[in-house]
DNA sequence: GTGTGACTTGTAGTCCGTA
DNA sequence: CTACGGACTACAAGTCACA
């Protein structure tokens, strides 16, 4: 667990959203965590909590991350 | 000036790129990057830096911003 | 293959200015 | 009103061992 900052309940389910459309991507690509992991030069940990929506993920690695799911980051954001 | 990260021409682009948007959207709703700082609880230079495409922003900014523009962030994303 | 806690380092983000 | 600098503080980035 991280989450030590204080996000209110709508930015948390604004992260978790996040989170699971990625996930949902990301099972689409038949990949797994690791696999995601290393197409977007990322750690396997690392994607593991950013898809829990534990991570306040910055858009240059929301961008990598899309880009190894062959999608636009806009696609990522689809849900907020 | 910060950005003394090193980013690639890719992802320089993608930041410019991004802060053009919201500096187009910005201006559209006929704010200040002071106005729209206080509505977003975000600093004052802080947006001109991000409009600048110097900054990596997190998504939850990215969110408060479009928030403040009454657009959805992948709005913001739309160019990428 | 994934979840999690603990950790260090870099930078996101703030606040004071000047032009 | 905006660009930009310096000097901070908070937190994202990135890695690890172990379940």
């Amino acid at each position: 667990m991280r989450m030590k900052t204080a996000y209110s309940e709508e930015e948390k389910r604004f992260l978790r959203d996040l989170g699971n459309t990625i996930k949902h991507y990301r099972t689409l690509c038949d990949l797994s965590q690791e696999k995601l992991a290393f197409a977007s030069n990322l750690d396997r940990t690392y994607i593991g909590s950013v898809e829990r929506g534990e991570r306040n993920i910055s858009v240059i690695n929301l961008n990598k991350i899309a880009t190894s799911l062959n999608i636009k980051p806009s696609e990522l954001m689809k849900t907020a």
